[in-house]
DNA sequence: TTCGATGCAAAGCGTTTGCATACTG
DNA sequence: CAGTATGCAAACGCTTTGCATCGAA
């Protein structure tokens, strides 16, 4: 698998664009953190090494990994907007957890053929889908008093 | 089942707060739209008939239908924050045309089944989940060209 | 008459943009 | 060199809040 920061210069050679320290040390480090991160979790990242980079660079990098297909937006419920690294095709699902915003991933082939199932009965061409599922995962359990 | 509006004054009268006109006739204009709406095409709508009504009114009125359990939150690929009017238990997920943002509401008790079973092995206990699927609805297929 | 609710405008917060400067190709 | 990328700060859009006033109980 190719390194982040080099998938994203052979995108920007392909669009007449051009490569930057910024956007490799940013790419790089999203890339490493292998978790989803907020624009400011990644831009407090990466000024610990590089303080001179600015935050809009840091959001301006995230929008060109989205285009690239290496990040992908997520939004929970919790209202932050938060970027996932994909370096790969499969798709997955996420577990989160209610308490302390753990976020594990899953994939599940069955509940995505039954969501075909729907969409077929509604009449939908499935482009894309989204499932989270909200609840006190077992580290946090035992201390749950609701 | 009770209109929105008594729910919420019963709701108001047992935490000490008070009614207003104001919140009746917010949250009657929010349950009768029947569809997902954000703050501001609530807004709208409640300006038409009662010009007088401010902003900040209609965000605190949905904020205590929510907490009431007579408004839930969404928050879709979109980035806008949609609230959907939630007056009976069952859940229901989505169904989003990504041509013209068309919402339908769908129950799969399989799926939900399977979440379960996900969530079992991950060793969580699940609290709710979202599932929303993404994709051109019939209606606006026949001109979706890539 | 008390104290919560309202409307307005201002503040907040995360994100985007304009602009002069720095750098890539 | 031409034109893109950067960093800063200002602008932005949505949401929340402070405050004087209004109105329900």
């Amino acid at each position: 698998m190719k390194p982040a920061a080099e998938k994203l210069s052979e995108y920007l050679a392909g669009q007449g664009l051009r490569s930057s320290s910024q956007r490799d040390i940013i790419s790089t480090i999203f890339a490493q953190a292998r978790q989803h991160l907020s624009a400011d979790e990644l831009y407090v990242r990466v000024k610990k090494t590089n303080p001179g980079i600015g935050y809009a660079t840091v959001y301006r990098t995230l929008r060109l990994l989205a285009e690239v297909g290496l990040a992908e937006e997520c939004r929970f419920e919790d209202g932050f907007t938060r970027f996932e690294y994909m370096n790969r095709d499969s798709h997955h699902d996420h577990l989160i957890c209610t308490r302390r915003g753990a976020i594990i991933e899953f994939e599940n082939v069955r509940i995505e053929a039954l969501q075909h199932d729907v969409a077929k009965k509604n009449r939908f061409n499935v482009q894309s889908h989204k499932l989270e599922i909200y609840g006190p995962c077992t580290a946090c359990q035992p201390r749950e008093g609701k």
